[in-house]
Formats: C-alpha cells, structure tokens, sequence
DNA sequence: TGGGCGATTCGCT
DNA sequence: GCGAATCGCCCAC
C-alpha cells in the first residue's frame, strides 16, 4: 500500500502540490477514491477567496498547510480544499472530482444516486458524497476522518482552463487524469 | 445597511 | 441550454 501523505506534503508552492494530487487516494471515514481532479487557488489570483484577504469563512486559508478548507458555494453546496504553501500564503487545492472506490453503498445512500460515475463528478457532488461539511473546516488531513496516501502509479496529468469562475479565467490550473470517466466536466 | 453575486447542481425545455 | 435554490461576503449607498 503506498505510503500516506503527511501534513509536511503540503509545504510547498500549490502549484506543485495540485498535480501531485492526481492519482493519490482521499479517504473520509469508511468512504473515498482516487482524486482524478483538482484546481489551484493562490491568494495573488483574483479567483480565489483569499484575494481580498483573511475573513471569518476563509481564515483556515491563511493558517499553516496540510488542513481542510471548507466553504459553502452558492448558499447549497459544500466545496473541499486542501490548503498549502507556508502559513499566511493563503493558497489551497479545490478537490473537484473522484473515481470512487470504497464505501460505495454509503456513497449512493447520500447522493440519492446508483450512478457510480455522478457520485464524486464535482466539488458539491464529492463533498455530499464523502459527507464533508463546516464540520470539517479546520481539520488536519493526517488524521482521521482524513487519510491520504500517494499515487500507486505515476499517472498522466492533463491541464486546462478552470471550470465556473469570471475571474483569472485564462489561468490553466485545473489539473486532471488523463483519460478517466470520473471528472466533473471533460477537458478541452 | 442592503443588493448583487459566486470555485454548483439538478430538473425541465 | 436555462433558471431556481439559498447563504455569506463585499462594496456601494
């Protein structure tokens, strides 16, 4: 089984981070998969909501790496990110799709859904699936209910433009596996 | 202090 | 493809 990921993992430019993201294992409980997508938000990026500075939703973006950042998106939704880079840098990974697989039963009792491949195909979707809310907001992702492990092989990355925002929107930050049936959106 | 808008999803056309 | 659901933040008044 490959190796987990510690806090230590992200330490370093979001960047780096987003990419090396892909292929590697999220577990939350008894459910998870593997993340197939992600995108990069860095507090310099008018996108992000860091940008403007620290307020009471976005203060865990501003503390130190290796904790999750949890927000609510369009008053409905929840949306799961992994903050990185030095404390105060403000920068984290939107996780935005998974191949799920384990506790696919509890998955589908969430959703409401049988569909495999729309249990984790978005930011929302992943978050209800997993049962991520504000009571994650905060946590250390080495420790339960988080747990992440490395890619078990080296995966093929593709990249593009980042899905649902007016602002940055040339900026090629959204990372994917290539090829898989699990993303949110294809890439162009 | 209030109106507008967003890192979304789903159902109906 | 379009619009509704619904809440916190932000900037303009």
């Amino acid at each position: 089984m490959p190796p987990r990921l510690t806090r230590k993992f992200f330490d370093r430019s979001v960047h780096d981070v987003a990419p090396n993201l892909i292929g590697a294992t999220l577990m939350v409980g008894n459910t998870g998969g593997v993340i197939v997508e992600v995108e990069a938000y860095h507090h310099t990026d008018p996108a992000a909501h860091s940008y403007r500075g620290p307020t009471p939703r976005n203060a865990v973006m501003f503390g130190p790496p290796g904790f999750a950042y949890v927000y609510r998106s369009y008053g409905i939704h929840w949306c799961l990110n992994f903050v990185c880079e030095a404390q105060g840098s403000a920068s984290a990974v939107l996780l935005r799709a998974l191949e799920p697989t384990a506790g696919l039963a509890a998955m589908r009792r969430r959703r409401g859904i049988p569909d495999e491949r729309a249990l984790c195909s978005g930011p929302g979707k992943l978050c209800e699936a997993l049962g991520v809310t504000i009571q994650h907001n905060g946590l250390p992702l080495d420790r339960p209910p988080f747990e992440l492990r490395a890619p078990a092989a080296e995966p093929e990355i593709v990249t593009g433009p980042r899905i649902g925002i007016t602002k940055a929107v040339e900026l090629p930050w959204r990372y994917g596996l290539k090829g898989s049936k699990f993303l949110s959106k294809p890439f162009p």
